[in-house]
DNA sequence: TCCTGTGAAATACTTCACAGCT
DNA sequence: AGCTGTGAAGTATTTCACAGGA
């Protein structure tokens, strides 16, 4: 195992490791990689060509063993421990996402929570205290914090970033619609509902004139 | 023009169009493949070859003048009109978008929402009336809705799925963690932030170990 | 028989490199 | 001198198709 990974296949077995917990729920032992495709409208070869990426976990004439596949991916995506996030931008959108609540079963501890409006700071979120940004760099050193969720307007992003960047934090997932630049070692993780909508526009405009 | 054109680049469309937005605002006139690839981290030859599958949009020894090719790209992405949206959902996440204030100003109006809630059925939200999501079909068609926005929790999703398929919406913005099952000729982005967690993960785990 | 794992083939996408215009 | 537009070259990714094991 272990040449260079297409980046693709890495976006897709997230996907493979959702189905197969679901099918685990379901008291499902065995999948194909046709079943499996079938689930997620993705070809069989491609589920097969992925997994051999990291090594042989099926059997052949049956499939996929589901808890087994499920214990595999969940080690090569690391997800076999916690992650410990800080969450940068306490509005509606940093609200809903705490209040979420599908962050901490897989892992992702929220573990503080800033903002940069003086009238938030200090007020309680949950279980947690709004801190002021300017302790984000000491927050994220004392308590290990791996990944930063940004999710503050678009003129402060870039600064929140950069300040992300000189943690030593090294993953990403930004909410604000901008384009960040960062270091080449750096990950982000960018999502923006308006750039959805937009692709999305395209080919509606494409339907009424085929 | 017009042969058959990569997803990819239709990806990088709206990309290209909010720089040149900005670009705009700035007073920027003229803008060279360079100097939009540096802000996008994207390299000039791509920039270029995407436009070119839609033209030739550009100045040779010059670049591209704002104001044009971001009315180009208004034109292509289909921008240049109102697109009418239909929330499902009307949770943290459905309010947190309803508020972020940045749909309407790029054309995408929220003309309806929905949630299966009792309590909030009636209920207003802004300048809306969260109607039974019962209705959806009804509304949908009375009101010619095009794009629908799913942010139910994920045991109603593939329900409300397979709704605004049946009242014929061809692009769906999917927030709930499930994998849709549509008929090919619907469009559906999905976001889902622990998909996105998960893939930053991988690659934090194999930061420690190079 | 059924399904995996995988080279090889096919396809898709990106980058190069340069002719040609300003 | 500088930059676009674009075939051609180079990579990357997907799909095929089949040997081989259960």
């Amino acid at each position: 195992m272990a040449a260079l990974i297409p980046e693709v296949v890495i976006l897709r077995l997230p996907l493979y490791f959702r189905t197969l917990a679901l099918l685990k729920e379901e008291k499902t032992e065995i999948v194909s990689s046709q079943e499996l495709g079938a689930r997620l409208q993705i070809t069989p070869a491609q589920i097969r060509k992925d997994l051999s990426y990291f090594g042989k976990f099926g059997t052949q004439g049956k499939g996929y063993n589901v808890s087994q596949l499920l214990d595999e991916l969940r080690q090569i995506l690391g997800l076999d421990r916690k992650w410990l996030v800080a969450l940068v931008g306490v509005g509606r959108l940093g609200r809903a996402l705490l209040d979420y609540g599908g962050l901490a079963p897989q892992g992702f501890h929220v573990l503080a929570v800033f903002d940069s409006d003086p009238r938030k700071i200090g007020e309680k979120v949950g279980e947690l205290v709004i801190q002021d940004v300017h302790k984000l760099a000491a927050t994220v050193k004392n308590q290990g914090i791996n990944i930063g969720i940004v999710a503050v307007p678009p003129s402060e992003a870039q600064a929140v970033i950069d300040c992300l960047v000189s943690c030593r934090i090294k993953a990403i997932l930004n909410y604000a619609p901008i384009a960040p630049v960062v270091p080449s070692d750096m990950r982000v993780y960018n999502i923006d509902p308006v750039l959805a909508l937009q692709t999305l526009t395209y080919h509606l405009k494409s339907l009424n004139t085929p």
